[in-house]
RNA sequence: GUGGGUGUAGCUCAGUUGGCAGAGCGACGGACUGUGGCUCCGUAGGUCGAGGGUUCGAGCCCCUUCGCCCACCCCA
């Protein structure tokens, strides 16, 4: 049986990964001019760091995450033994719980002090059924501002992701974003009942699936995709006719600054996102190319209880986390993406066996120059290396052979103008002159 | 977890009523002396996803199984 990657995992070869990178930078160009730094928190937390951080209710938690397990707790689970608390570690299934602990553990947030403002990257992991833009391993990046209460910052890191989508190369008229404001633990709870109520008021007109939904959250009601229930729930009641006066006021401000700004927003009061954290200003972006059913390549919210489930004081915060994967099938969709393989900027060949020697120093003495150079590592015929070459889009090729050598030097051949001319072997100024002289990527 | 679709060369895919395993692209080599692209010629590459069954004979029919894709759900 041929070994294969696990389920819902992709192989990054080598022009995703470039992708992946071009959007990291992308992402560092725009993130740093918001004062953003980078942080990198560990692939796996206790598991109790996402139970209290995102909910023990939503699905994330319920039946989604990868839980690792040591050889030692290993043995007491198959003794029948629970393992010890500090054995029960889970692949992180999304990054801001992470974040938000290791800013508890390092007092990053100290009250008073200027709000914390960290950006990751990496890999989250969830064991769903994999699908178009759906992966058990898949990547983000996101951004935390934890200690900022005001609307400003809700503003703020919101136009700061849609200025990394433009970075990125994605068009903000192929963009929806989408932006709500789901109450606070004054106004949310009783908001939650009364739709709570209402589904079980209208109970006959909904599916099975969202009269569940009454019990356990009945908020998500709102999403659901039958389009009977949508008739049903558009008669619900809405969060934003029952936010408490500050909830009103916070979200108002929000959208003045983005008003401002000039973000293209739409309201959109059925939006609720899944994770438990979230309160008052919650968005999403939505893509319509490239992703089938998946189409929110961002999202995010304020969370400002967050940070008093891991023990530290009442904090305000917010963030967002945009999923790579999807931004790379809209990117392909909507004309590619901007990057392509670094090509040699030349080719050493060597004519025959006795040149080779000479061929291998001089592309050594060209990288340490800071040169990209290729070379033919499989014996292959002047006329084969030459087709490398070609193939390799190396604009020039140095030929040495018998003739070059009793002369020392390399014919130097342009390979979109034919010309040949002779270039000293040690003189390494030379090749680097004309070398760069050829514009990078043509 | 639930549905639907689909597995044949590196890639994209044909493969007739069951009768020699195919094409295009790609790769590699060659077309007289030490030079790429275009063209031409040639070569290599396959456990037809896997296991079993029916049959003189299975890529094709039957059973089992695995993978992948898409959708539900959920989310980035």
């Amino acid at each position: 049986m041929q070994l294969r990657a696990p389920r819902g995992t992709n192989d990054l070869l080598p022009a995703s990964a470039q992708a992946f990178d071009f959007l990291e930078q992308a992402a560092h160009r725009v993130f740093s001019r918001y004062g953003y730094r980078l942080v990198e928190t560990p692939l796996f937390e206790s598991t109790e760091v996402f139970v209290r951080g995102i909910g023990e209710a939503t699905d994330v938690v319920g039946k989604e995450m990868f839980s690792v397990l040591s050889p030692q707790a290993l043995a007491r689970l198959c003794d029948g033994s629970a393992p010890k608390a500090d054995e029960q570690l889970t692949l992180r299934p999304e990054g801001t719980a992470g974040v938000a602990r290791a800013v508890v553990e390092h007092g990053l947030a100290a009250s008073g002090a200027a709000p914390a403002k960290l950006w990751y990257r990496g890999s989250m992991f969830r064991h769903e059924r994999p699908q178009k833009g759906r992966l058990r391993q898949f990547h983000q990046i996101g951004a935390e501002c934890i200690g900022a209460a005001s609307p400003s910052a809700d503003a703020e890191a919101i136009i700061m992701l849609m200025r990394f989508f433009e970075e990125a190369g994605l068009a903000s008229s192929l963009l929806r974003l989408l932006v709500n404001s789901m109450g606070d633990e004054n106004c949310r709870p009783a908001f939650r009942e009364e739709v709570r109520a209402f589904i079980l008021e209208a109970a006959d007109g909904l599916c099975d699936e969202c009269r569940r939904r009454a019990d356990t959250n009945p908020l998500r009601a709102f999403d659901c995709k039958s389009p009977t229930c949508k008739e049903v729930m558009a008669a619900a009641p809405r969060i934003t006719e029952r936010l408490c006066d500050e909830c009103a006021g916070h979200y108002e401000a929000v959208k003045a600054r983005l008003d401002a700004a000039g973000i293209v927003y739409e309201e959109q009061p059925l939006l609720v996102r899944g994770l438990d954290y979230y309160t008052r200003t919650v968005f999403e972006v939505q893509v319509d190319v490239g992703l089938g059913a998946q189409n929110a390549i961002g999202g995010g919210g304020r969370y400002d209880g967050l940070i008093a489930q891991f023990g530290g004081k009442p904090t305000p915060g917010l963030g967002f986390a945009v999923g790579l994967e999807r931004i790379v099938l809209a990117l392909e969709a909507s004309g590619g993406i901007p990057v392509s393989p670094l090509a040699p900027q030349l080719f050493v060949a060597a004519v025959d066996a006795d040149s080779r020697a000479a061929a291998f120093a001089l592309a050594c003495r060209l990288r340490d120059a800071g040169m990209r150079v290729e070379l033919d590592h499989q014996d292959r015929s002047l006329k084969s290396q030459f087709k490398l070459a070609d193939k390799s889009a190396a604009p020039w090729v140095a030929v040495i052979g018998p003739n070059e050598l009793t002369v020392g030097s390399a014919t130097l051949r342009s390979m979109s103008e034919g010309a040949e001319q002779q270039v000293r072997l040690d003189a390494t100024e030379d090749f680097a002159r004309i070398v760069n002289t050829m514009k990078e990527g043509l």
